[in-house]
DNA sequence: AATGAATGAGTATTCATTCAT
DNA sequence: GATGAATGAATACTCATTCAT
C-alpha cells in the first residue's frame, strides 16, 4: 500500500530530524533515528537506500518545510509590509524550532562542501527563498511603499543572508532570550534595505 | 626549544586546514593531518592533546589570523569610507581563499552546537569583528559620511550576518565566477545600512 | 531468541578462556578471541559491552564452573574424609586443566587489585569456596573424625590459601610431573590442620 | 663511574617499584617510570635495555629485598618458636607495605606464565624462602618443640602457600583491619602443621 | 650522560550495510 | 514487511623504542 509506506517515510523523517537536532550529522547513527522511530534497524534499510538518502531526504523535506511554512504566512496577508512583517515572524517563528532547524540546517550547509545533492536541494530552498521576497518587493514597488530602484535579486539575496547570519549569530549566542532582538534587528534592516522611511 | 615547537604546531595546524578545506570536519583523519604535514601520525599526538585539542587550536589560529588580516587592512585606511571598502575587500580577499576558509569555517559553526569550546572561540571571534565596523561606523558618523541616529551594535551584527550569509550562499553556488557580485553586493547593502546617500 | 544468544555467549566466553590461557590478561586481543570462537570481531561486541565487560563475564562464568564442580564432587561423598578427599582431587583435577585455570585466574587476581569489579566476583568465589570446607569440617566435626576445637573460619580460609598458594608454586614450576606430589602435600597439610592422627 | 651508576639504578627501581604498584604492571609506562624517578625517559633506556629488562631487575631487587629482611628477622633470634614467630612477623610487617609487594608480586607472578624470566627469578625466590622455614624446623626438631616426622620439604612448600594464599586473600579483602587476623591466622597454622602442642 | 622529538606498530571500538529468517 | 545477527572497514590513541643533539 502506498498510502502506508508514504507514513513510514515520514515517521522515519521525522524521527531523524529529531535524532540529528541532538546528536548533529556525524553522530547520528541509523541505530538511533530506528529507535527515535520506535522501529528496527532493518526498516529503515528497507524504505531508503541507505544512510545518505535518508539524510538528503531529511533535507528536501524539511526545507520544503520551511518553505511552505513560510510562503503561507506571507499569503495569508495582504499588503506588502503586512507581508514583510509575516515572513519576518515565520522566518523567527520560535526560539525551540529555530534552534532545531538551523542546527541541523547549518550541518548539511557544512555537508554540502563535500555533497553534490546537498548542494542542489539546498540550491532549490535557496531560489524559493528569494521568490518570496522577491514577490514582497515586487508588490511592494507596485504600491509604492518600498522604493522604485532596488535591485530585486541582489536585495532577496542579502535578505536571504541576514537571515542566514542573524539566526546562525543567535544559535552560537548563550542567551536564547535574544531571540526577539535579532528578530527586531532582521526586520528593521530589511526596512532599511527596502529604504520605507 | 621554545621556538622549534611552536613552528612544529603551526606547520601541524597548517596542514590541519589543509586537509580540513578538503575533507571536512568529519572525514579529517589524523594521518591526514599527519601526511598533509610531512610527518608521522605520532607528532600531531606528541603536540596536540587529541584530535578536538588539534581542532580546536586550528579554529582559533584561523579565526585570529583572518581577523588580523581584516583589521589591518582597516587601519591601512583613513576615510570612513575607505575603511568600509577595504573591509569588504579583506573579507571578500579571493575566491580560493574565501572557499577554504569557508568551507572550513561552516564545519566549525556545525560542530559548535555540540562543542562548547568551539562555540566559545567563535565568540571570540564575532566580537573582534563587531568590533571592526562599529569602529568604522563610529568614525563614519564623527564625519558625517553616515546617519547619525544608526544603532551601532545592530548595524554591526547584521553586517556580519549579511558578510557569512553571502559568502555561505556563494559558496553553495556552483559559479565561481559570482565572487565580484557579492563582493557588490555585499558592499551596496552596506551603503544601505548606513545610508550613505 | 534467547537460547541462541546464551549459546553465543557461552561460544565466546569458552574463546575467551582458551585466548587468555594462551596470551595472558593483557596480550589477549578481541581479535583473539574472535579468531578462538570463530566469530567476525564484531560479534564479540554485539554480545558484550566492551572489553572488560567480556572478560568480567569470563571470570564470572570460570569461577562458577569451577565451585560448581568441586561442590558436585563433595556432594557425591558422604563421609567426611571422603567429602575432604574429593574435594583435593576435584581441585587437583589435572595438570592441563589446572595450569589453564590457574595461569589465566592468576592473571584476574592481578588485575583485581585495580578493578573492582574482579574483586567483586572473586570475593564471591572465595566466600563458595570458604563454605565448602566449612560444611566438610562441620560434618567431620560432628561424627568426631575432626577435632572439636577447631576454628572453622581460620581453617577454612587457610585451606584455600594452601591450595592457591600451591598451585600457584606448581604452575611456576618447570616440572609438570609433580602435580601429583603438590595434591598429595596439599591432602595431609589439611589432614594435619584437621588433627586427624 | 660505577658507584653512580649504582645508584642510578637503584632510583629508577624503586621508582618502576611505585609506578607499578599504583599503575599494575600493564599500565605502567617507562615513561612513569621516569616521572617518578624525576628523570627523562632516555635515562630509563640508558640503564636498562628495554621495559621488560627493567621489571626484571624490578623483581630480582625486589625478592632480593624482602628475603634478607626475613632472613635478617628470623636470625635476630635465637630460639626456634622465636624464629617462627620472627618470620611470619616480617612477613605480615605492615598493611602499607604488604599491600605493595603483594600488588606487585602477583602482577610478576601472573606474567610469569609467559615469561621464562620471570619464573626463574621467583623459582629462586621460593628457595630461599623455602630455605628458611628449612632451616626453623630443622633447629625446632633439634631441640624437640616441633615434631620428628615432619617432612621438611612438604611443610615448606605448604608454609609458603599458605603465606602468599593468606596474603592474596588479605589484598582482595577490602577490610584492611583484617591484616592482623590474618598474621594469626598463619602463625596458628604454622604451629598446626608442625604440631607444637 | 642525558634529553625529548619522532616514529609507527598495535588495538579497542563504532557503525553502515547485508542478509537469513 | 520487518527483524536483528553478523560483518569488517575505518580510526583515534598509546607507548616502547630509536636517535640526533
Amino acid at each position: 500500500m502506498k498510502k502506508k509506506a508514504e507514513e513510514r517515510k515520514n515517521q522515519i523523517l521525522r524521527a531523524a530530524f529529531q535524532a540529528m537536532s541532538v546528536q548533529g550529522y556525524n553522530s547520528v547513527t541509523l541505530q538511533s533515528i530506528a529507535d527515535h522511530a520506535e522501529v528496527s534497524k532493518g526498516v529503515v534499510h528497507y524504505y531508503f537506500k541507505n544512510k545518505e538518502d535518508t539524510l538528503s531526504q531529511l533535507l528536501e523535506w524539511l526545507t520544503n518545510k520551511i518553505y511552505n511554512y513560510e510562503l503561507a504566512s506571507v499569503n495569508s496577508e495582504s499588503t506588502p509590509l503586512g507581508k514583510l512583517k509575516a515572513y519576518v515572524n515565520s522566518v523567527f517563528v520560535a526560539p525551540e524550532k529555530n534552534a532545531k532547524f538551523y542546527r541541523v540546517y547549518l550541518d548539511f550547509l557544512s555537508q554540502a562542501g563535500q555533497n553534490e545533492t546537498y548542494r542542489k536541494i539546498n540550491h532549490h530552498f535557496y531560489q524559493n527563498c528569494w521568490g518570496i521576497t522577491s514577490d514582497i518587493i515586487t508588490s511592494g514597488q507596485k504600491t509604492g511603499v518600498f522604493e522604485q530602484n532596488i535591485n530585486i535579486e541582489n536585495t532577496s539575496k542579502t535578505m536571504r543572508a541576514i537571515i542566514d547570519g542573524l539566526l546562525i549569530q543567535w544559535l552560537m549566542n548563550e542567551d536564547i532570550n535574544s531571540h526577539q532582538y535579532y528578530k527586531e534587528t532582521c526586520y528593521q534592516s530589511f526596512l532599511d534595505l527596502l529604504k520605507v522611511n
